[in-house]
DNA sequence: AGAGTTTATGTGAGCGCTTTCATCTGTTCG
DNA sequence: CGAACAGATGAAAGCGCTCACATAAACTCT
């Protein structure tokens, strides 16, 4: 049996009362007594047990991260970025990050109640899902995709300009034939990404042509190599955009399997930027965004409304910017 | 205020007792009246208070998972595969992952009461941490570095024999003059890295030469380049291994900077096969060693002392294989 | 100096739950 | 048919903490 506030109280010859108070910070203990008192935590290196506090306060101190199952979500710099970005946004607060990955546990933590609010990764939500996160009662901030009448409130990166920026530096290097890689389109960050495609497109008076566009079924572009080799095989484009780096990173394997040579044969440009994008060879030209940023900006909306604070956006799109690198230039004549 | 026990018991017309019971699947309970509390459970969505559990049952249902301070480890992806292992390894369990970052965050966790054990990613384990994580008092789990006299149990790969056969590899394809990029030596895995190095090639016969060595400041070569670069200059060697991917990575980017191709010039090789490493181009030779598994291990290891249980091997090491890709080949004439 | 005010401290209830113990009911069996 | 027992249930204590309230002590001011 550890040391409680009771042990505390009695070493020191006070009241729980005084000590609980110079715990949290609160007035109305003597100059004299919180020394003691102090002294007497220290020495008997007292520790508050959170749940107990946790259950008068009717709060847990802690915050939910909920990512979808799956080592390549985790494994996804995405997603380690904006966690880190989390981290930070509530690192002086007494939060704890609590993690959760849906399947299994995502159940585990909604279906009790240890958390206070929810930081919640998701590539798309369903109607249905929509209504059980209702349910929940607590406050969410979703990261990814933003939903229509969705009451929570999004952080996301603005896709659509993004891939549209990556659309027009690679016209401006001359190309005219550009191809686009996508993820899977039951998430909105595939669907953004494609608006943002074809609405560029358009703008510049290019053709939109079905077969330009490979839509993988998932993001991770390992396995689909194979895929996207016999895509590059087939078309005449000269370069590509892809939803995300991972993906370029994957086409990069398949144009170099099937003989072609980057950038000269082909450019190709990701998505997101990042941090090892910069850094392989050749280093990848992307559409940069502030993802620590995104991270730390839902982090700063959950603490906000966890503090009763009215949120006036509810939507925080981040802006992307295009990174020229060795990817990308000038096609062929 | 949300629905209580109290609330299901007199919604039920039973005591908090029976309802307590039936939630924990105790015995002693009618058949009638479990159906009923459970309809009252669901018709009113109750879910039980963690906080207020945790209390009468001495635990929180957390267990830590601490990480060094840093976007570097958050975005490494040896730590979000082994995390991932973790995560799978508690899935079945009734506990969640609190994660804490090291420096601000560790403190909250660990000096308050809000974890039942801990799994510490450690590059290095100092006199000081080691007392202060004694006196903690929690079961705990070392993740990396094996400390001798350590009382808590550890998970590693066996870089020392990673390492070594690396080394050989190359050896076997006719390189003599093998270099070895490291990093910071205040990390074990880097000393353990350096030991494998070096016994291999003196079981090889072949010269240990100081210049053959880079050791770097972090295991993020992003920001080493130029001094790799630099190394790879002033060097003869036809073959490096590197203390890790993410170092290979950037050893591949120094290469290709200062004009060598690879694996024609120069050949690289990798430690700890991240995912990612299959994919770039070149795909990475390394050495593979089972993260998931080993988060996995760490996690029922936890586990078991959580349950009391006697834990026979104060050190698990999983043996690593080296995989030969596209960044190795024999040395030109 | 006495009323009023501030400041320091203690008391005790109660957060939501589990668990021991007592009670009550219904069975079994000699 | 009553003792003995097993199973179902409830009452109540208490986990460690905070907080509203009561009390006591020390000032302030007219």
């Amino acid at each position: 049996m550890s040391v409680s506030i009771k042990d505390v109280a009695r070493e020191a010859g006070v009241s729980t009362a005084s000590v609980s108070r110079v715990l949290s910070g609160k007035p109305g203990v003597g100059k004299a007594t919180e020394k003691r008192i102090r002294e007497v935590i220290k020495q008997m290196d007292y520790r508050p047990n959170l749940g107990a506090r946790g259950l008068v306060q009717q709060k847990t101190g802690n915050i939910a991260v909920v990512v979808p199952r799956g080592s390549f979500i985790l494994n996804n710099p995405f997603f380690s970025t904006v966690l880190d970005g989390i981290a930070q946004g509530i690192d002086q607060t007494d939060y704890n990050i609590l993690m959760s990955f849906t399947s299994t546990q995502q159940k585990k933590l909604l279906e009790k109640k240890s958390v206070d609010g929810i930081i919640l990764f998701a590539p798309r939500i369903e109607e249905l899902t929509l209504e059980s996160l209702k349910k929940i009662g607590l406050p969410i901030v979703v990261i990814g995709s933003y939903v229509e009448d969705s009451p929570f409130p999004c952080v996301r990166p603005d896709d659509e300009d993004g891939i549209a920026q990556a659309v027009q530096a690679l016209y401006q290097l001359g190309h005219r034939n550009i191809g686009f890689i996508n993820g899977p389109l039951s998430s909105m960050h595939s669907i953004n990404c494609l608006n943002g495609y074809t609405k560029e497109l358009n703008n510049l008076g290019l053709d939109y042509l079905d077969e330009n566009i490979l839509e993988l079924d998932e993001f991770d572009a390992s396995k689909a190599t194979n895929e996207i080799s016999t895509f590059f095989k087939e078309q005449k484009i000269t370069g590509v955009v892809c939803a995300s780096d991972y993906l370029a990173v994957g086409a990069i394997k398949a144009a170099t399997t099937v003989g072609l040579s980057i950038p000269e044969d082909l450019s190709i440009v990701g998505a997101d930027d990042v941090p090892i994008s910069s850094f392989i060879t050749p280093s990848l030209s992307s559409v940069h965004v502030d993802l620590l940023g995104i991270g730390k900006k839902a982090a700063s909306i959950l603490l906000d409304m966890l503090l009763g604070k009215q949120i006036e956006n509810k939507e925080v799109v981040f802006k992307m910017k295009y990174i020229n690198r060795a990817t990308t230039s000038s096609p062929k004549e």
